[in-house]
DNA sequence: CATGAATGAGGTTTCATTCAT
DNA sequence: TATGAATGAAACCTCATTCAT
């Protein structure tokens, strides 16, 4: 096993086991066990489970900006780029369902929540992509007037219920469906005067 | 101290640590210290921790249900009691900060998972009034031609997001933003080319 | 067992252990079970292992100051004074060696440096019987015109080297060589201009 | 870097890190990087962490002794040796403190004790320089009637004291205090009936 | 019934030593 | 010969649960 390899299968172990049951449901040990090496191993390569956990997080967040960067344009309206990066962001996590899980541990533990109040009060960061969307809508008046947190949860709100009622097998997410329901997105952000 | 009152205390001490510092930042001699009785007590009201926590979400659950019926009249319009119950489970949870979280932990940890599968696909519960008054929409085409759970992640996601918001400080909730918000998720999820 | 037995076998297994062993021969683990009680036990009494520690040696330090205490007098001259408590130090230490090698142990690990420090630079303290004698003598012009950490080393290396060596085993200490050895002490520390 | 350069690094490495930090706060891994070599190159030149440890001893004991050697005459009165010995021994020590530091770690460590044990009571060493001067003062009757290790602990044990506070920063360590130190020492061990 | 001291399995982390490169 | 990544035993400590009082 390469170097790197090692790395790489200690990070998805824990990923997997965390996503799936939790940080408590993923003692060192047995990380260390999925992914082949030794317990004492993990800490060549992260200085604690809190910083394992953390270096996971920050590079789901890089995956998931890179995926929805891709074929992004700024060209388009702001329709257009909102249902186009509604629908990335359902796909990737979609595809990645276990990053879902592990964000959405992760943001319910007391690392998230400070990185949480960092992230939405603080000065933008690489994610906004949205929020400058937002931003834009709302100062150009296509959008409802209403602070940004309340945009950022009449958009994501719904995104984030879908995801988990899909990856729970509530429903059988197909394209139709999820064209449907970020239009629906759409519907609930926008002003109700301007043009659809 | 009489008999119930000790299992009150108990409830209420686990709740308030759980919601404030997550599952395991509430040892059961913790809980035991705060509620002012032995820690061998509590196992004489719960069988075991998980109990305690299954018991204290299945109380909840119980009084959000009775809060929401105070008041609520099935008389109404479809979107005078969309915006009612969505106004209603708001105010809850705001002014019972305490639940939310708790609920927020309980639904991210395995016991809560299991729950959802089952509460949603399963029979008919008490929070179904929600999911009545939705399917009605969807039935007399008052609502948008969607599966269920897509409605309810239109409705209830971005109130879920909003209350997260409120409690973390990101927002400062007053009667006016609650109901442009309220009146936003209708838009989600009414069809548009009905009347507003 | 007794309530305060179980913390006193503790102190007890620990206080050997480290004598004999230092502080990394004696896990806690091995204490537990040297003292017949579960690993979690010990922490229902003490802290830490740190604390554990800190607490035995403030233990020992009362018990050697109160032994001094018997029968000592203020009355005697300086030389009787002298004389007595060296004697009743050696004596005390030669009954409970393991007190000794403990304290020793101590004094070398991080703790007792910091605590040497406080001690000697600090204000005065318990076991400043020593101290105030011979600060006495320092300024009635029966001791040397030494700085008082000199008179200190003076006074106590000797009886330090001593027990050392006697727990070793490389001298049989009795009555008649201690009263030499104390008395060689102090024809170390008075002027030896004045009368012996 | 050549062979025997290599193992002095470690060496000195091994020995600030003991010195400042103890045997347990120089883990191998921290040796190796001070020293600038790989982990697994000490034990290329030392067994184990133990034997490294004895031989930084011993080669720090031969130091001592040659530096001891060094303008000592066998020619000068008892009192004058004595009194060379003593001030070289201090002078040594206060130059190297970090030695003086070592040797207190080992001399307090299981191996130390058990070193000390075949040392002082076995056959004859390098440091009996100071043993024949004490015994040739015995055997002359210029020194107290008192067995060898009694004279010992009152010849060193002051200077061990000493160090320790000079080190640890409780005295400031002059000429003239080291003379009147030394002089003192002198007083301790020598018949007070025979002229000064 | 109520207690809370006691338990010990199990968690995270360290570090002397080995061995493939 | 030199390396340093890998190892895993063992350290300290926590906490759900039990049981004698």
């Amino acid at each position: 096993m390469k170097n790197s390899d090692k790395r790489e299968e200690i990070v998805l172990a824990a990923l997997e086991l965390i996503a799936e049951h939790g940080f408590h449901g993923a003692p060192m040990a047995m990380v260390a066990d999925r992914a082949g090496v030794g317990a004492g191993t993990i800490y060549r390569y992260f200085e604690s489970k809190d910083v394992l956990i953390a270096e996971i997080f920050s590079e789901l967040e890089k995956k998931v900006v890179e995926s929805l960067m891709q074929g992004y344009s700024r060209d388009g309206s702001l329709r257009e780029r909102f249902i186009y990066l509604s629908t990335m962001i359902i796909r990737y996590f979609m595809a990645n369902a276990i990053h879902f899980k592990f964000i959405e541990q992760y943001m319910n533990s007391p690392y998230g929540v400070s990185l949480r109040r960092e992230r939405l009060l603080g000065k933008a960061r690489d994610i906004d992509l949205f929020r400058h969307l937002l931003q834009e809508g709302i100062d150009g008046h296509a959008l409802k007037d209403l602070p940004l947190p309340l945009h950022f949860a009449l958009a994501f709100g719904p995104i984030l219920s879908l995801l988990r009622d899909h990856i729970l097998g509530f429903v059988e997410l197909d394209d139709a469906l999820i064209q449907k329901a970020v239009e629906a997105c759409w519907d609930g952000v926008r002003r109700q005067d301007a043009p659809g």
